[in-house]
RNA sequence: GGUCCGUUCGUCUAGGGGUUAGGACAGUAGAUUUUCAUUCUACCAACAGGGGUUCGAUUCCCCUACGGACUACCA
């Protein structure tokens, strides 16, 4: 391949909301774009009316966006080789069927879903291992291989329904060169004369994804595996269509398993598994019953999307170095499609969230902020930014995702209603309740308002109370925020200012029974 | 069933004809900490099996087993 610009597509069908296994497609493709200086471009297949579902595209173009994977041409931007969505590319494709009817490499078939399921049942009943439209079966259907001339002539003429059928070679070895798994070659007796174009006018996959690939100049194809099957028919209509020259280099991505027992990771397995299989949560219908469903979403689960990219790229590929912790820009610079791996990767739930904690601590408490003030002001709380990242502060080494602050930091808005029973049992006596109210006197004359002076002023108290610090440190903390753990003691009464903490601290004392 | 693809610690993986088979997550233990968490340190743990080729194979070849994908007028 010399001096060809490099273009690639991500190609999803809006069926419903594009599960993780589909972001990972569109990441390679967007890092290998950007790393050979070329084009990412999104084209929307939707040649399956049945299956369109409302809301989908409109979830891809968001959920690509979140992951800060950006489309430089297609479908939502534009670009000079539009539409980019097939049904609307749908006058386009009947002209390359005909080309193929014209040049012999397909034909007009007519039989009916029952006249098919009919061949299948006849086959299998003879235990033919593969039964299939092709070059063998095709003789005895009804197409314009077997019809005369002038009968498929007043078929078409008649408005009689009709496929178009890819007419596969008999006896051929049909080999391609994939980027990620060398030479694949298939027998063309593997391959069947797949439908190129529908009765209802519409083209197949096969077909539109052909004829869009070329037309938008396409140089490398990234998909999952899923399509490798299919790649030689692929190869096959490049070739006949005239464009083998420029057919786009293969690389099939190995799948993305389910963690716990066996095969991809499918759309349905996410609640099932417990953690989300979506990037953005999806409101959607139950094929069956109708009823709304709610599918969670990485985003709304409160993972960074910096670290389901990173985390995701390492699924099936490596830079081969000991790094792990990468941007965006540097898996772009690292990122090369020789180095991703052939075999299937399970999903590790550890590993992303591992990613997260790490890019969450990795954050200013002015850019974790905005999630707790979120979560307050859900709840009527008011609070100050500055009071908000003083508590994300101390709180962003101890919790797994921003979601989690407002859970963790409650007692930070509200004063405790109920104390640690294993804390009080074991620390709490009457000298220590004596201690703490001594302190909750001296607090308001601390000479200086911070976790140092406070700590000082705690030290000081004890030692005229005849404690030592360490016998009351822990009653202290579950008189003030009523529970066991915690982070620095001092800087969460800091944070919560010196009335405050004197008040929970006669509260305490007031309402903990001292064991007789 | 058929075709194709795959197989290194529990998981993600590095490596590659001669290595103590490396790292990360998880797990375990210890240190630090007023506590929990963090952090740090250590430990645990793998080349699916069988044949070749070779002085030597986890690495190359073949077979078996296992896993997966595909096998629609779905993509």
């Amino acid at each position: 391949m010399t001096e060809r610009e490099v273009r690639v597509r991500f190609a999803p069908s809006p069926t419903g909301p594009l599960h993780i296994g589909g972001v990972r497609t569109a990441l390679y493709n967007y890092l290998l774009a950007r790393k050979l200086g070329g084009k990412m471009l999104l084209r929307i297949e939707d040649t399956d009316q049945n299956r369109f579902v409302p809301g989908a595209e409109e979830y891809i173009l968001e959920a690509l966006a979140w992951c800060g994977i950006v489309i430089d041409e297609g479908q939502g931007v534009g670009g000079p080789h539009g539409p980019y969505k097939q049904s609307e590319r749908k006058p386009m494709y009947k002209q390359y069927a005909d080309q193929l009817i014209a040049d012999g490499h397909a034909y007009y078939a007519f039989d009916t879903p029952e006249e098919l399921d009919a061949m299948r049942a006849r086959l299998q009943a003879a235990k033919v291992p593969n039964p299939q439209y092709n070059s063998i079966t095709r003789a005895q259907m009804r197409n314009s291989l077997t019809l005369p001339e002038d009968e498929v002539k007043a078929l078409l003429d008649g408005g009689a329904q009709y496929v178009i059928r890819l007419k596969v070679p008999r006896k051929e070895e049909i080999r391609f060169q994939d980027l990620i798994r060398g030479w694949v070659v298939v027998h063309s007796s593997a391959v069947d004369d797949k439908v190129l174009m529908k009765s209802d006018g519409m083209p197949t996959y096969h077909l539109a994804n052909i004829v869009d690939d070329h037309l938008m100049e396409i140089s490398h194809v990234i998909r999952g595996e899923e399509w490798l099957p299919s790649a030689p028919l692929h190869v096959l209509l490049y070739r006949y269509l005239g464009w083998e020259k420029t057919m786009p280099q293969f690389a099939h991505l190995p799948l993305l398993l389910k963690p716990d027992g066996t095969g991809k990771l499918s759309k349905r397995d996410g609640d099932r598994l417990g953690f989300p299989v979506f990037p953005l949560e999806w409101h959607g219908t139950d094929a069956e019953t109708g009823e709304a469903t709610l599918s969670r979403g990485y985003r709304e689960d409160g993972y960074l999307p910096e670290a389901l990219v990173n985390f995701l790229a390492f699924l099936g590929w490596n830079p081969g170095t000991q790094q792990e912790i990468f941007s965006m820009d540097e898996l772009i610079q690292a990122f090369s499609i020789e180095r991703v791996s052939k075999s299937p990767a399970k999903f590790d739930q550890n590993k992303v969230k591992w990613f997260n904690e790490h890019y969450l601590r990795a954050k200013s408490n002015a850019e974790l902020a905005p999630y707790l003030l979120t979560a307050l002001h859900e709840h009527a709380i008011v609070c100050s930014q500055e009071k908000a990242e003083q508590i994300v502060g101390v709180m962003k080494e101890r919790v797994s995702f921003p979601n989690d602050f407002w859970q963790e930091a409650k007692y930070f808005f509200q004063a405790p209603t109920a104390y640690d029973e294993t804390v009080v049992s074991k620390k709490w006596n009457g000298p220590v309740a004596t201690a703490l109210t001594a302190y909750a006197e001296a607090l308001p004359t601390t000479p200086e308002v911070s976790a140092e002076g406070l700590k000082t002023l705690f030290n000081d108290t004890m030692a005229a109370q005849g404690l030592k610090p360490g016998q009351v440190l822990q009653a202290l903390r579950v008189a003030v925020t009523g529970a066991a753990a915690g982070p620095d003691l001092f800087e969460t009464l800091v944070i919560l200012g010196v009335p405050e903490v004197a008040d929970r601290l006669r509260a305490a004392v007031a309402t903990i029974p001292v064991a007789a």
